[in-house]
DNA sequence: GCGACGATTGGCT
DNA sequence: GCCAATCGTCGCC
């Protein structure tokens, strides 16, 4: 059955599962999402677990619009908002199979080869040009493209990465066998 | 107003 | 495998 666009509204783990295989591009650069982490507000590890504030309002705003944050003052990191608006859920985008622009992602990147590119959620943003004017805007629209999987993807889970809190949840999602994720699933 | 810390990365030991 | 880099945000004084 074809699945004719991403559902938002549905909980962030969903979300982040019909992520995998979808192609994502910013003013036509980006490619085939291979790994992603999913987040909600009861969750301790997330942004929101604290309420809402400057920084993570947008993903207490509409599903379906980006949420991009600075971490460890170095890297932009892209998210997807999902839920219920108000529920402060959403997921992060980790790794893209580099599929559209290799060469500008290759310039931005300063590095040339392809599974290192994308392989993080740091690299992605570094890749993808992510900035924080992206903040708030819909996924639908200029400069983004999202394009859901034709066919179901062979999606594997595992606990997520670089957390400290609620290291039980298996809320990262990958393409099996990928060759392009930040780091192999056990 | 100020100090602590992080959904990471990449370079060095 | 370990550790520094680097700065916006948050929480408290």
């Amino acid at each position: 059955m074809k699945i004719s666009a991403i559902n938002f509204l549905a909980p962030s783990h969903e979300v982040a599962h019909q992520l995998i295989g979808a192609t994502f591009t910013v003013s036509g650069v980006g490619g085939i999402i291979v790994e992603t982490e999913a987040y909600d507000q009861l969750d301790p590890a997330s942004h929101t677990f604290v309420g809402k504030t400057k920084r993570n309002a947008a993903m207490f705003g509409a599903p379906g619009c980006a949420y991009v944050y600075r971490s460890y003052g170095i890297h932009w990191c892209l998210n997807f908002v999902c839920g219920a608006e108000g529920h402060g859920a959403g997921v992060l985008i980790r790794a893209i199979e580099p599929i559209v622009g290799l060469q500008t992602m290759i310039e931005r990147r300063g590095v040339d080869k392809i599974s290192l590119l994308c392989s993080g959620p740091g690299k992605l943003g570094q890749a993808l040009a992510v900035v924080h004017d992206f903040n708030g805007m819909p996924l639908n629209k200029f400069p983004f493209e999202l394009i859901p999987a034709q066919k179901p993807a062979d999606v594997i889970c595992g606990p997520r990465i670089g957390i400290s809190k609620a290291m039980d949840l298996p809320w990262r999602f990958g393409l099996s066998g990928s060759p392009f994720l930040s780091r192999p699933f056990r």
